[in-house]
DNA sequence: GCTATGGATAGCCTAGCATCCCAATGCTA
């Protein structure tokens, strides 16, 4: 699938183009970038299929960008994209990810002190080099070392939304050898945690020799870190690293216990197997020199006296403990969701008409969608205003009624993503947003104002009677911001108080609620909603990564709002 | 460079914010 190298190379040319103030381009760029990066179908295919033509169908590709997929898809390059690295040979990509760089000031540094990465720009503005440039000052210095320091800590990671696919991939080209008898994916990514370091699978062959021969000769390894019967490693272009472990089927359950961690978990399962005079290893659970249990991870677990535990919990969290006790909770499952309240529409520049998302919402097999776009303190993503949102109603209105009339079961609500501004005001009018069916409201500005201000800024737009969810409440960005500063437990109690729904958003890099606010917020009796924040129909399916977040913070069904059937959610909306 | 519509051309990507320098710029949503 090469749509996420080709939606890589047209975001950097669009910096390129913004470089040099090219007018307009930049954003047609970003904006076939945005849909390849979303496209569940591979443009290969669609070449394949369809030819220069087929792929002018794709929103966001006209003739220009076509041609450059088509080169891009036989020969591997993009002139044009290599004319302008060459031009400008700096890793524009590092340098731009660090808050408060742009196009224009990488160009700057370039020149006049020849930075060419963050390697570079660490040095420079270490010893004090940018400050006295102009347009720039200490201010901006300090902001892109502190910039540098955030992105160290999560650096050689990847966002689990990203590195998820191509595992799968990775897996289910396996599993059709018919070589190979059991395969698993084990380690953070089988937790599912917000962030991989590397992609770690598990396997069951009787020919560990063949299935390692396949598994270094996939398609877009860059390098062979190392290959034996019972362990490969390799490393993908995408940079994502691989371990490939063979083990003998009879010890495949202690194995996958073993590998998916986390090594905490793991060393307390030990410890209760030896209170046991057992001895529990990634080979199986033994009693002396006999084997008593390992064929199955359920086995496993069971011998030594516990119930199977999902994996997106063994954290040592207290997990063991919960389960010893035969309290472990019963985390919402994948299926459990009815529908999402949080996605876009074409209405503030999405990519999708109301209809379309509502069929991609149907397909998927949920009763009921939410129609949440932009408002309109939100002038770059084409929020709406009172009158337009009085417009989309009665579009939503006709379309319930032909799915009515069609016999569906399925509904489409209207909310409405409002912005929580600098003061806590909502910028929609009460009036407007009383005849919405509900209101979201998230910060979406302001982001570095102190801890008691931020705190009181969302605690007002609770309060507000017409507010009844909150999105992406901390606001972060993994690996590119930091949450803004608030006091959570105070903004759990007035959530509790006045019955304001937390979001869980599943977009992949804001998973926000994490894993431990989610935990305490159960704890503290609020609700929560699993919502994708979708721009186009095919993120709908982002999803599952929310829910995954849920379970790794114990939510159980009745945490979760969107679990409930129409009528059920329609209750907890003021 | 794409999309829409008069099929060759207009319209699109804005506003707030911080910073830097005291009016302008670049970044961010």
């Amino acid at each position: 699938m090469k749509n996420k190298e080709l939606a890589h190379i047209f975001y950097e040319i669009a910096d390129y183009l913004e470089m040099e103030e090219v007018a307009f381009k930049p954003f047609a760029y970003q904006r076939a970038a945005i849909t390849l990066e979303a496209l569940e179908e591979d443009v290969e295919e669609i070449y394949k299929k369809g030819g220069i033509e087929a792929l002018e169908k794709i929103p966001g590709v006209g003739k220009s960008i076509a041609v450059k997929i088509e080169e891009y898809l036989k020969t591997g390059k993009i002139q044009y994209y290599e004319k302008f690295k060459k031009q400008l040979p700096i890793n524009l990509e590092e340098i731009i990810a660090v808050e408060g760089m742009g196009p224009k000031r990488a160009k700057v540094l370039y020149q006049k002190l020849g930075i060419r990465n963050l390697k570079d720009l660490e040095k420079a503005a270490k010893a004090h080099e940018i400050a006295s440039l102009f347009g720039f000052g200490e201010k901006t210095e300090k902001n892109i070392l502190e910039g540098i320091a955030f992105l160290k800590r999560s650096k050689g990671r990847f966002l689990l939304g990203e590195i998820l696919p191509k595992a799968r991939e990775i897996e289910e080209r396996l599993k059709s050898s018919k070589e190979v008898e059991q395969i698993s994916l084990a380690g953070s990514i089988r937790r599912r945690k917000e962030t991989i370091g590397d992609i770690d699978i598990l396997a069951v062959t009787k020919k560990p020799q063949k299935v390692m021969d396949i598994f270094t000769s996939f398609p877009g390894i860059i390098k062979i870190w190392g290959k034996g019967t019972t362990k490969s490693s390799i490393r993908l272009k995408e940079g994502f690293d691989v371990d490939l472990r063979v083990v003998a089927k009879k010890s495949y359950g202690s194995a996958l216990q073993y590998f998916t961690g986390s090594k905490e978990h793991n060393i307390i399962t030990r410890k209760i197997a030896i209170e046991k005079g057992l001895k529990l290893n990634e080979y199986g659970v033994f009693k002396g020199r006999k084997m008593i249990a390992g064929w199955s991870e359920t086995g496993v677990y069971k011998a030594i006296d516990l119930p199977w535990i999902p994996p997106e919990i063994r954290e040592d969290q207290g997990e063991i403990e919960a389960a010893l006790e035969g309290k472990l909770p019963e985390i919402i499952d994948y299926n459990d969701l009815r529908g999402d309240l949080h996605c876009h529409s074409k209405w503030d520049g999405g990519e999708n008409s109301i209809l379309e998302m509502a069929q991609k919402a149907q397909e998927i097999g949920y009763e009921y969608l939410g129609i949440s776009d932009h408002t309109k303190f939100l002038r770059i993503e084409q929020g709406l205003n009172e009158a337009q949102l009085a417009q989309q109603k009665k579009e939503i209105n006709k379309l319930n009624e032909s799915f009515q009339k069609e016999g569906l079961r399925f509904r489409l609500l209207q909310g409405a993503e409002t912005n929580i501004l600098k003061d806590g005001s909502i910028d929609i009018k009460d009036s407007a947003l009383k005849k919405l069916d509900y209101a979201i409201a998230g910060v979406h500005s302001s982001f570095k104002i102190p801890q008691k201000q931020m705190t009181e800024r969302i605690i007002k737009a609770m309060k507000n009677p017409n507010i009844d969810i909150i999105s992406h409440p901390t606001g972060r960005l993994l690996k590119r911001r930091d949450e803004y500063q608030i006091d959570f437990e105070k903004i759990l109690r007035v959530a509790r108080e006045f019955g304001v729904i937390l979001e869980i958003n599943s977009w992949p890099e804001r998973l926000d609620l994490n894993d431990q606010k989610i935990r305490m917020a159960k704890e503290a009796g609020v609700k929560m909603i699993i919502n994708t924040d979708a721009h186009q129909k095919d993120q709908l399916r982002f999803i599952e990564l929310g829910i995954a977040q849920a379970r790794r913070g114990w939510a159980e069904k009745e945490d979760v709002i969107n679990t409930q059937p129409l009528k059920g959610l329609l209750n907890f909306f003021k």
